[in-house]
DNA sequence: CAGAGTTGGCTAATGCCATTAGCTTTTAGC
DNA sequence: GCTAAAAGCTAATGGCATTAGCCAACTCTG
């Protein structure tokens, strides 16, 4: 029996490949060891167990997508680096769907967990596509959490299979991006 | 062995209950037969599977949520049809967690399927809200589609404690509801 | 370059869960 | 009252996650 080389950033990767192909809910451990070429006990040798796979998949999908979206919006401001984050994040949800999966629902367990870390950084870049427009500190955190609502919601849906053919879905999200910027630009004065 | 007087819709509806309760991914078929009173097999007497038992729950989480939207807008129109329509759903679904769960990813068999005849139903209420804002008919299954992408992220991601506790997170929904209100007074001229 | 210890792989076994088969009792309709 | 469908039950099967315990293959030191 040879070794497999493997290590737990390989599994945790093979598994978010595993779970963009079969669905988050198909992956199964028997799956993954097959496509790593080992029995199912073995990946135990490098993970915990499913929730740790699955809580790893999550910081690593977090993470790729902070990555995405930073680098999307690198010299935009305003609407257009808003057009910017808000393509790449649903690019990479549609293109990543198992991995986007394992995010949903986790909670890290302190701030130093790998979920906190990379959710942090992802936040950071919504930030930054926010930084140009009339928002003041007190309303950021409201703006931010509209942001992601927008952002998680088109994506999860389309993804999902939830919007009916009665319309191009890319105009849809192109509209919505139009709406949320109008919304965004004409912010009440007052915090 | 005194029968128990069950069927598809009581059924349905404790399935519907328990998963409120313990998270749709831990709705069990033991569990649900321990909560009628009777025995895992007995169920399939009622319902052909598990898979079966998710979607009608979802049609049921589909209709009371058109139900709980359509009775909160009568009378309003605008902006507060918009926020009656808006705290309403997310109500709904952080009341009912695991049913709203339930819905997600399914996709209706066909047209006369109840996930389908509800969801429609549910649909029909949010173009209600859209209705007084100024939006051509081209536009409006983007608009829907907005619409949806909110309601339906947000109230997912605090459902799933997506949110930190740095800001009142009713005040973000409020928020929310005027930057969505702002966005769509101001729709671009042509359609 | 040998050998001790650690690491990573394997087989076997356990327990939970969904589902099916086949039997029995209740109950509705005649 | 009788018959047949409906609804319950026990027993059995197969999939999946996980653990125990064993052995081979690297590593690293002397």
């Amino acid at each position: 029996m040879p070794r497999a080389g493997l290590d737990p950033a390989s599994v945790v990767a093979a598994g978010a490949a595993l779970a963009d192909e079969v669905g988050f809910a198909g992956l199964t451990m028997g799956l993954l060891a097959e496509r790593v070429g080992v029995r199912t006990p073995s990946l135990y040798k490098h993970i915990a167990n499913q929730d740790d796979l699955n809580r790893r998949i999550a910081a690593l999908a977090l993470a790729e997508a902070a990555d995405a979206v930073g680098a999307a919006i690198q010299g935009y401001a305003g609407r257009d680096a808003l057009a910017a984050a808000a393509r790449a994040f649903r690019d990479f949800v549609l293109t990543h769907p198992g991995r986007y999966a394992a995010t949903i629902g986790v909670e890290p367990t302190g701030p130093d967990d790998p979920i906190a870390v990379a959710g942090e950084r992802l936040l950071g870049s919504f930030t930054a596509v926010l930084r140009a427009y009339p928002i003041g500190l007190e309303e950021m955190n409201h703006a931010l959490r509209a942001l992601r609502s927008f952002f998680h919601g088109f994506a999860t849906l389309q993804s999902g299979h939830a919007f009916q053919w009665s319309a191009d879905v890319d105009d849809s999200f192109e509209w919505l991006i139009a709406l949320v910027d109008r919304g965004l630009r004409s912010t009440p004065v007052a915090g």
